[in-house]
DNA sequence: GCCAACGTTGGC
DNA sequence: GCCAACGTTGGC
């Protein structure tokens, strides 16, 4: 079981709008990133993931659930630009900021802290779990 | 709003 | 296949 983490500039699409979408979720769309798609081609069904508020945010937010794996995009005639759906499970109790992150020695090796711009990107069991923590939220 | 860091594109 | 130019991301 493998985790993740989705980024995303609230002012664009927010935990509240991913949110308004329930159960059945969106589409992970827009994403023209080589490594994003690859880490999305990965995901299987049910896989979780933190949802993070990039640029005006800077925290995770919350906490999501894969509820359908690698298609095309819709939003593209690019047939090289796949994405997952994605919906959301719970927020977290307290978020957990980038500041907060970097603070802590044991996530100096975070991917969000050592390659900022990758939009999607894996984390580590260990990492979940300390982040979960942090949010006073169950992994 | 700025700009550094990074990824992609395209001419050679 | 190299690399300069360009575009985008995201922390500050």
């Amino acid at each position: 079981m493998a985790y993740w983490l989705f980024k995303s500039e609230p002012d664009v699409w927010g935990w509240d709008a991913q949110v308004a979408k329930g159960d059945k979720g969106e589409q992970w769309d827009g994403v023209r990133n080589y490594q994003a798609r690859n880490n999305m081609r990965e995901m299987k069904l049910g896989e979780k993931g933190f949802f993070y508020h990039s640029r005006s945010g800077l925290e995770i937010v919350g906490i999501v659930e894969v509820c359908a794996e690698a298609h095309p995009d819709t939003t593209t005639d690019d047939p090289r630009w796949e994405c997952v759906d994605i919906k959301a499970l719970r927020p977290f109790t307290v978020p957990v900021s980038l500041d907060a992150i970097k603070a802590d020695e044991r996530l100096s090796d975070m991917v969000l802290v050592k390659n900022s711009r990758l939009s999607v990107q894996p984390v580590t069991e260990q990492e979940w779990q300390i982040i979960c923590e942090m949010g006073q939220t169950d992994p």
